[in-house]
DNA sequence: TGTACATCAGTGAACGCGCGTTCACTGATGTAC
DNA sequence: TGTACATCAGTGAACGCGCGTTCACTGATGTAC
């Protein structure tokens, strides 16, 4: 009935070329860091000049909010996925983990230190929203249990960034718990700040885990 | 006795000028972040030209690897400055989270995203330690209360990190804990994750602490 | 099926920029007699 | 106290580099009749 219900070859190509500089993009990231990301040095890789490359970005910023938006897509997409499967919130741990050790770069591009300047687009707010919706999710299905918290009755009257989510003000503390005692593992682990000193990084990461009260009782 | 104890006028000036050098480069990294660091752009603001700053420093690696060895050594005099006047574990969260407050990048230089190829030298790690002994210091002051945990078992046939410090492994669970927990914390709401999430990130500052077993009890 | 035209990918030259860093030099400050 | 010399701070020109980005152009691919 339409047109072109599928791809042309020349759309084909387009999001070809625009998938490999992506990865091309990824693998800089990764080598040097996300500060030195560059145009030109992507193109070279390819093989081809760098002014070809505004065919397909706008710019620069626009490459780097686009892998941002990725990144969050991509964790959105894992923490889903495992939540569909009948993931709890230690299952979600792990996926979670899992995920930011495939590519500790892409981990810090979201979660990591901010530059000054930036501001993520609106649409990217979204998707954040889908991942704590998620965590609340896993979160409600063991809050009844638990007793409300001092903290838990600040977020009674601070829930907004729930968006709606009728999780119970315990669940609102454990899911902010999981993001952030779990992050704080994960974050220094993947700075490196435990090479050295001897311990296992994932027996820590578990005992955060088990110290979430929900699975402590 | 020795030809001169007390400075000469030149060095007085030579010292003098390498601090305005690191305050105008703080100045520029809470603008713009690390990366954006440049030595012509830190002498314009001086007022100089561009060469003269290496007559101070040998080049931007060693100004970036003195600022980062003057943030640890900043860090671990307000630690220790905190114990010394007798603060418990409470009390060096509070100075731990005054301090990061006070210069966002300042505490991302040292915690936040690793630069892939950059390694610290070697006396860095040595504040780094003395940090970590005063962390230990305050833990053994509450860990004789605390039970032993399945990670504590493990941290006692991996305790060199700890440095022949004398801590019960319950101990060195506890200032692991204090460590990732706050730096949990602490560094979602530096980067700005909490913004207009509504609730108090202080608050949730506080209710980590209180979870940290030694507090609870 | 074949021709005329439009679309679009990619090139190479060019612009302006700021970077780190080196080097020869000037001029002021300190030191030795 | 004064002169001769050494030390050192700072300058300005220069080098080479890579960056993001614009622009006019070539050549291949797709589209319309």
């Amino acid at each position: 009935m339409a047109k072109t219900d599928t791809k042309t070859p020349r759309e084909r190509y387009r999001t070809q070329v625009r998938a490999e500089v992506k990865e091309r993009a990824w693998e800089q990231i990764a080598a040097a860091g996300a500060s030195a990301l560059s145009l030109n040095a992507i193109a070279k890789r390819m093989g081809m000049s760098g002014p070809a490359l505004y065919r397909y970005f706008a710019g620069r910023d626009e490459l780097i909010t686009e892998l941002i938006r990725d990144a969050y897509r991509s964790l959105a997409d894992t923490l889903g996925a495992a939540s569909a499967a009948g993931a709890d919130l230690v299952g979600l741990a792990h996926a979670l983990r899992g995920w930011a050790l495939e590519d500790p770069q892409r981990y810090f591009l979201i979660y990591g230190t901010p530059v000054p300047g930036y501001h993520a687009p609106q649409d990217i707010t979204g998707i954040s929203s889908e991942i704590m919706a998620t965590l609340l999710d896993a979160s409600t299905a063991l809050a009844p249990d638990l007793p409300a918290t001092p903290f838990s009755a600040h977020l009674e009257d601070h829930r907004d960034w729930a968006g709606g989510h009728p999780a119970p003000p315990a669940a609102l503390h454990l899911a902010l718990k999981f993001w952030t005692r779990l992050h704080g593992v994960l974050s220094l682990e993947l700075a490196g700040q435990f090479t050295g000193m001897g311990f296992d990084p994932a027996l820590l990461f578990a005992a955060e885990l088990d110290s979430l009260p929900a699975h402590r009782t």
